[in-house]
DNA sequence: CGGTTATATAAGGTAATGCTTATATATAAA
DNA sequence: TTTATATATAAGCATTACCTTATATAACCG
């Protein structure tokens, strides 16, 4: 049990915006130009908080062309996990950035 | 889904003195002054962060005489009590106010 | 190459956090 | 009632957090 990093998550998930990100990962990969729509802030502040949960583990990066695309991280921490299980996933209108895919 | 209480809650617990304090509370019921002693700060400071825990309803209090006696509450929410089970408990120097108790 | 788009970083301001010391409250004890 | 003890509250300060705007980076497109 690592307080430290303990910490470190439990700020990473301690603000109501970043609990909105997590829950609009939960459908899976979304692009930085979703979430902006989503959380009604500037592109700079959401930025700023995948950031906070990247470095926090919490979620995984994707490069594709200009794009980033962000998902949860599939091995959490238990409480990590407890944590987005209680999500409400949020719907996101698909944008550009989920076209031309693999279509997987 | 509350957004608003889990956040709050996340908060409440999103600080290494005061996940110490709710490690400090897994064996039992103790007294403000033992926890002064864990984690080297100030009284007021303590008596304050146990007040966030304390509205975020993670904790409960007794009052017993001149002390206060601070347990957690038994009925969690699931990823309160997924940090709680994370957290070591930290042992504590029996203080006067667990004397003269019920020796329950 | 130059322009556009998606995202990141930098800088700065305001608000929130967590500590401290000083003081208040409440109970107990003399 | 006076004094002592346990805890809480108030006020002030330093640090952190989160937003904004401005700018940088990187990929794509003509």
């Amino acid at each position: 049990m690592d307080l430290q990093l303990m910490e470190k998550q439990l700020k990473a998930v301690s603000d109501s915006n970043r609990l909105k990100l997590l829950a609009s990962l939960k459908n899976g990969e979304v692009c930085v130009c979703d979430l902006v729509d989503i959380l009604q802030v500037s592109q700079p502040a959401v930025s700023q908080q995948l950031r906070k949960l990247k470095e926090a583990n919490i979620i995984l990066e994707r490069k594709k062309g200009t794009w980033k695309h962000y998902r949860l991280n599939d091995s959490q921490t238990p409480y990590i996990q407890a944590i987005i299980d209680e999500l409400a996933p949020i719907p996101l209108k698909n944008c550009l950035c989920s076209i031309n895919e693999g279509e997987a």
